[in-house]
DNA sequence: CTTGCTGCAAAATTTTTGCACGAAT
DNA sequence: ATTCGTGCAAAAATTTTGCAGCAAG
């Protein structure tokens, strides 16, 4: 099954309706693969759906955070980027002088869940997990204060 | 030495100075322990240091973050929180229904920080794990889209 | 049918710029 | 002295609210 009918699978299942504007807007955040802003995901639905709403993507976006589906991150740049959490887990490596973003796919978090979620009682859909630091460019070039903004993933 | 002194002599040591705003700055945000929106940040300021500007308190967090001291996060709420990553790691647990947030101490994350920053050449400096999922209360009354606001910690 | 969802527009927040003055090194 | 940082105000951008009409179940 691909993500985007477990996606509306999952909404259909807490009892959410399945209209063509959250079709829409799931199928073009799936689509892109997260790391996105709510209006630049509203530009990218506009591309396949104009009659949706921004409105429409902000409280989708909204929804698929409380299913666990996605998440808001804020990389300080003004607007929330929303990441899938799909796998269940998403991990990021991010520069802190350049923004620089770096996928990883190892982790060892799954247990350590286990243990929280008992411990609290806390049921866990998903996980993120960041290291924060300085990447391979900006410790050559390393002026401070010097933002290369044009490789943000 | 405590936070505070550590935060400043970073700063120092990184050829930033060491203003009055700043030091007011950076004792309210450790005082109040982060968790902490800039705004609220500012008002928290103004008790002690009334002539510093809303502008300083945002780009001395934006300082912090390149630093690698602090770290935006984004609740869904309009508005980034941040947190301090003083012991180079912070950890929660977040409930996607409302928005509570547990910390945790345990963690297994830095062995995979060893093994990211030799494999990516990336300097690690702190970093961030968040469980996502859903609280005990939200497990028990668990009626859709019911948001218990004032649980946010 | 009934209730939930949408979309529009306007309002409220939050964040960024520009520039002259003050402060730290 | 020379930069760097501040603070004010205004502008820009992002997000939330309110409400009538449409659509999904």
């Amino acid at each position: 099954m691909d993500t985007t009918t477990l996606f509306t699978k999952k909404l259909a299942e807490s009892g959410y309706r399945l209209t063509q504007s959250r079709r829409a807007i799931v199928q073009a955040l799936v689509a892109c693969g997260g790391h996105i802003t709510a209006d630049d995901l509203t530009i990218k639905v506009h591309e396949m759906a104009p009659m949706v709403g921004r409105m429409s993507v902000y409280r989708t976006l909204e929804l698929l955070c409380e299913l666990g589906l996605a998440r808001p991150i804020y990389q300080g740049t003004g607007a929330a980027h929303y990441i899938l959490l799909d796998g269940g887990s998403h991990h990021h490596l991010i520069c802190n002088r350049c923004g620089l973003v770096i996928e990883f796919d190892h982790c060892a978090a799954d247990e350590v869940g286990q243990t929280l979620s008992a411990r609290f009682n806390f049921q866990i859909q998903s996980h993120l997990l960041e290291f924060h630091g300085i990447c391979t460019d900006c410790q050559t070039s390393s002026l401070k204060g010097e933002d290369v903004d044009d490789k943000l993933s």
